[in-house]
DNA sequence: ATGTCTCAGGGACTGAGA
């Protein structure tokens, strides 16, 4: 089984690229950020023409998350508990049935803008928030996945130019900290349960010519529970979607399961 | 490199967010 992630920014853009891909790489399920849709303007028709059943959880212009499924899913939640929050940043659902079933949950986690900055506030709070869920959800579903854009890079290894980005938002000690607290519930970063390349990243800023000089990090993430991880085969970064025409700013992580 | 992309409001551009 593939599962897979991908900040789209904006699936209205996106949607003939997101539809090549599936068409290619074939993922069993797929976590996607940033579709900036509200929720009935979701392009369901396309995606189940694809072969894809879906949930979604949006608003207008900003945040948005969806997970798709080629086997049947269940919505389970659209928030997390006791954090009232506008911002649909979380989906949650259940795939297939009986004891090889799975909990996925797609998270969109706040970029934080700056170092000190309300919202870098209110990033720790929902990191400190999703912490509390996840602990909670491993106790009845030890099957977890947790998939999505993080928006923090864990350690130097995961920054282009490590010294460049100290202390600064994607990579400040405390969203770091935030990151192995999250790890510390009982999930591994399945990109970490093997050998990796050197300068592997999964966002490159738009600005500054990032991708082609591979000026990136590694801020978009696969957390699996310990059954899932012992199951985990591989775990890439697809650089493809990157590379075409009017890309998204992130590539797709995917992660391949026995069975 | 206040470097680009996306969206909304409003009908050309500006501002927000990333």
């Amino acid at each position: 089984m593939k599962l897979a992630s991908w900040n789209v920014n904006s699936l209205k853009v996106r949607l003939p690229q997101v539809l090549e891909w599936l068409a290619r790489q074939n993922p069993d399920v797929v976590c996607l950020q940033e579709t900036k849709l509200e929720n009935d303007k979701f392009p369901a028709l396309e995606l189940e023409a694809a072969g894809y059943r879906c949930v979604w959880s949006g608003q207008k212009t900003y945040n948005g998350v969806a997970i798709l499924s080629r086997r049947a899913l269940a919505t389970l939640a659209t928030e997390m508990p006791a954090f009232a929050d506008e911002q649909k940043r979380v989906i949650s659902a259940s795939i297939g049935e009986g004891a090889d079933a799975i909990r996925v949950i797609c998270v969109y986690v706040p970029n934080g803008q700056a170092v000190g900055t309300d919202k870098y506030e209110y990033k720790l709070r929902w990191l400190a928030a999703l912490r509390a869920w996840l602990e909670q959800e491993l106790r009845s579903a030890p099957r977890l996945a947790v998939l999505g854009d993080y928006n923090i890079a864990p350690a130097d290894e995961d920054v282009h130019d490590p010294e460049a980005w100290r202390d600064r938002v994607l990579c400040s000690v405390p969203e770091r900290e935030a990151f192995k607290k999250l790890l510390g519930v009982g999930l591994k970063d399945a990109f970490r349960l093997f050998a990796r390349e050197e300068k592997s990243f999964t966002w490159w800023d738009y600005r500054t010519n990032g991708f082609k000089r591979n000026f990136g990090l590694r801020i978009d993430h696969i957390l699996l529970g310990q059954g899932l991880a012992t199951e985990c085969r591989a775990c890439v970064i697809d650089l493809e979607p990157r590379r075409a025409e009017r890309p998204s700013d992130h590539a797709p992580i995917m992660a391949e399961l026995e069975a």
